[in-house]
DNA sequence: TTGCGTACTGTACGCCGTTCAACTATATTG
DNA sequence: CAATATAGTTGAACGGCGTACAGTACGCAA
């Protein structure tokens, strides 16, 4: 707050004529940054592809906007009219991909946190030079397409039973 | 700190002779927590099953310290003892599955990076209560297996060609 | 001109993590 | 046993944060 209304040359309590609070303002810039976000035009091209690049310009633009990622994982869901729009195309691509009814939002949650996970995750090399190498960044996208590949190559199967082991993943818990 | 030093009954700075700083003591504090993930024992045992498990423990204890899922984000790797040996572990598991050279430190980060992504997303029902329902955190378990599964499946899978056109993913940037 | 709404400022409150010097027990040593 | 080192604690304070409140300058319709 008060570096931004310093940027904007104005006391810092000016801002509170323009914005309920801090919240508020990361909220709305939030949502206008997933304007950026590049979506396939609905109900055309093939749906599996345009969830691959809908994930990935969504990736992107975290990516381009890296300190507001964890701000983004601090709210969960993003209300907002952008954030909205995008979620009605995940489910129009889901629903053209063959998943449809209690699978689709699973699926569509899978997707973003995934995606906002893992730019949280690549948002952030000044951790320390040094031992074990910190992954440059650009080797972290590849690895995040090859995992967006995998969760996709999974929701498309019709069957998934990963587990041979009887039930496992039942613990006593 | 002031909170923690009033539950300790001490004054707040009484804490410093303890701990560096704010951030070592949330670093010790998070790794004291990834000790109480279960995993398999190494070498027995269906390793895909293992990895299963295993990320679901994880993802089980992160729910139980909810209030430090933010701070497991923020730092991204979490270097102590208890998370390297998690590491290796998952190693072993997904070279046992047939996951390894480079896929195989890809394929763990994809999994680590869902599960805490996942974890932080559950952790938070306070938003509000009221439109499109807060997905009560039960269901959002089964939401983050199914989504582990699809994990799995796609690691597992030999070759995965999701994107049927042609090289989709590939814009100009 | 009067009145009003909008944007801004000065000041201050309460909270936070953290630092520094001083004190006090406890343990160590001669 | 006395002297001293050491670990742990404290009071006070610093700088920074988000924010509330009261007051003030300005533009504009009546």
């Amino acid at each position: 707050m008060r570096t931004l209304a310093e940027r904007l040359e104005v006391a810092p309590n000016a801002l509170y004529s323009h914005v309920t609070s801090k919240t508020a303002l990361i909220d709305a810039v939030l949502d206008d940054v997933l304007a950026e976000v590049e979506a396939p035009a609905p109900g055309v091209g093939d749906p599996s592809a345009g969830l691959h690049d809908l994930m990935i310009s969504t990736y992107q633009v975290l990516l381009v906007h890296r300190d507001l990622v964890p701000a983004y994982l601090a709210r969960q869901g993003a209300r907002g009219p952008n954030a909205q729009r995008l979620g009605e195309i995940m489910l129009e691509l889901l629903d053209r991909a063959g998943v449809s009814g209690a699978r689709a939002p699973e699926a569509m949650r899978v997707l973003i946190v995934y995606t906002i996970g893992f730019a949280a995750f690549a948002t952030r090399p000044p951790i320390d030079a040094g031992a074990s190498g910190p992954v440059p960044g650009e080797e972290l996208t590849g690895n995040f397409v090859s995992g967006l590949r995998w969760l996709l190559a999974g929701i498309a199967a019709p069957n998934t039973a990963v587990n041979p082991r009887g039930r496992a993943g039942r613990r006593d818990a």
